[in-house]
DNA sequence: AGAGGGGCTGAGAGCGCTTCCAGTTCCAGC
DNA sequence: GCTGGAACTGGAAGCGCTCTCAGCCCCTCT
């Protein structure tokens, strides 16, 4: 069994040299080229990747973090779509990829990743708003590509969607289908993605001269935080409730439902996500839409430029999201669904 | 910066072998010892795994292939589990993890994966009853553990849980609470769970000389497919179902309330995994419980036990599994919530 | 005092590949 | 017939590490 380049040298009868570029796709004449092939097909040669890396200074091997507890981290289809994105994004391109899940601490992941010929670079979620693995890895000579935070650092490359724009466009929304006192349940504090939705949504009120005092209360991305918030913000005499996700407003919705409250003729309800069950909801939820899988891609595609054209400075991809108005904003008259 | 062995060997005045023995644990004095190391820690080397793996035929990091569609992926808690599982057992041995997700063609992946000098083994799910992916797999040199399939081929290791045991054990708990026409509803036909749980129902049925007939229906281990099985088996008049999975169980739940039969009384209901929701159901539902993360950790750890003695076999770990009765099945009477 | 042995250390030979550089061959052009 | 260049090929130098082997020093034992 033909195990080195060598062995198929001599097989071929040709040099080491010359099965390299028939591989590689150099410049080989026609003649030869099929000689060797024809060699690599009986032999079932495999190139060892390892000289490969040594030897070229590419490993074709990409790493993911996601920096992210596990328990949430499957829960959320959020991260699912991520995953699935790159990881077609990156077969394209025959591009390996090394994960890290969760909970491990940043040196015992800096350590592996930074190890090096066995990464060309690194995509890492950055979704809180502090976070000493994502500042490590910017700092290192590791080819890094961020998802979901535009942070300051003036190296940093990532691709984001511009949460704060689209919190302010749901916010206006509800301001337009005439709504006065418009509550908000946060996100996570400390998540990037937390604080521009509150930012945008204070921005929109804002811009419309209307109040925010006692109508925003802390929410934590799941169902159980929604539907307390919503209880407070029942109390504060809201008629708009705009939550920090869709599973925070389909617990803000069981809230409002047990109040005996009608979505959206008492309550107008806005989420954030688009996730599959917000169509399903009783009435279907005003929500954004954003391609997660193509957030997931195009962070692959942006570490590709990257490694090409390490000089060509941070590479910097903001996404576009989608205003998708249901029944639980514009009720009964339209139907959007 | 210090980037080699041999510039930290002329920083410390050694060799660099005893550089690279300071680094891996070899017999170096005291003195030589503390001196390097304090070179090591002030140039922050990171060793080149390429290198390291072209030199010693090791490269610490193993491949998971979840042969599976990434939609299905992430719904499932039971990959969820598996992969925390796997991570967090690879990270104790420092090893790193190369992911192959879904959908993927059998060949594209296996070109990957068999790269050379790229992965010490890998681990596959194999939760089909055919699989070429698995077959190619094994009858490469690649060292590989299997997750749920109990393949026939002779040099297959495998974690797995025995499912047709699991499988009578619930449907004779059933009989034993005095039930007489036992449904089932099967996993997706093709699957290994799908067949092993419907063989492990047969088996039990038989043995108590119970009819089967007309009293099995096919499902997908999905909520719809447990709804519509139901459907058919109250037609079918049982007094008990057992379904493939809890997903499966959950959706025959509310077909059997809309029907305005009672559980347990009407129809005793059994799931099976275990899953977080099984608890939370009105009434709680009887289940089997498997540790998932376990069996994640456990193929790792197999892993390992090949690659240290190559020569030793196939290894075999069949894991444990444990009937949880709720109120499903034994309702108003005792409690076990 | 000399032999023997144990503990460290350094030299050097790879691991299997890529890639630069220097041919070699073959033609077109003059 | 000779030259210049294009197209292809082979030789050889690494890539950065591991690991065997031999050598050195020093200590113990006879």
């Amino acid at each position: 069994m033909a195990r080195t380049l060598d062995d198929l040298a001599a097989l071929s009868g040709v040099s080491r040299a010359t099965v390299s570029r028939v591989i590689n796709g150099g410049p080989v004449s026609e003649e030869t080229r099929r000689r060797v092939l024809e060699v690599l097909e009986r032999t079932g040669y495999r190139p060892n990747r390892a000289a490969r890396t040594l030897a070229s200074g590419r490993s074709g091997v990409v790493g993911v973090v996601m920096h992210i507890d596990p328990q949430h981290l499957f829960r959320d289809p959020y991260f699912a779509g991520l995953l699935t994105g790159m990881s077609n994004a990156l077969a394209e391109k025959a591009v390996g990829m090394m994960l890290w899940l969760g909970d491990r601490t940043k040196d015992e992941i800096l350590d592996q990743i930074q190890l090096r010929g066995l990464l060309d670079g690194v995509i890492v979620t950055a979704h809180w708003r502090e976070d000493p693995l994502v500042d490590s890895l910017l700092d290192s000579s590791m080819p890094t590509v961020l998802i979901g935070h535009r942070r300051s650092h003036p190296e940093a490359s990532y691709v984001d969607v511009d949460d704060v724009q689209a919190a302010d466009t749901i916010t206006t929304h509800l301001i337009e289908i005439g709504r006065r006192r418009i509550g908000h349940i946060t996100g996570i504090p400390g998540s990037v993605a937390g604080a521009d939705r509150l930012e945008g949504y204070k921005r929109a009120m804002a811009r419309a001269k209307l109040p925010t005092e006692g109508l925003v209360v802390e929410g934590e991305f799941n169902r159980a935080s929604g539907a307390a918030g919503a209880a407070q913000l029942i109390e504060a005499g809201v008629d708009a409730i705009f939550c920090a996700n869709d599973a925070t407003a389909a617990g803000a919705l069981e809230t409002i439902k047990a109040h005996g409250l009608r979505v959206p003729e008492d309550i107008a309800l806005a989420g954030y996500d688009d996730l599959d069950f917000a169509a399903q909801l009783d009435p279907p939820l005003t929500t954004i839409r954003q391609g997660v899988q193509d957030q997931g891609a195009a962070a692959a595609r942006t570490l590709f430029q990257l490694l090409e054209d390490p000089d060509g400075g941070p590479r910097r991809v903001l996404l576009p999201t989608e205003l998708v108005i249901r029944r639980s904003t514009v009720g009964g008259v339209r139907r959007f669904d």
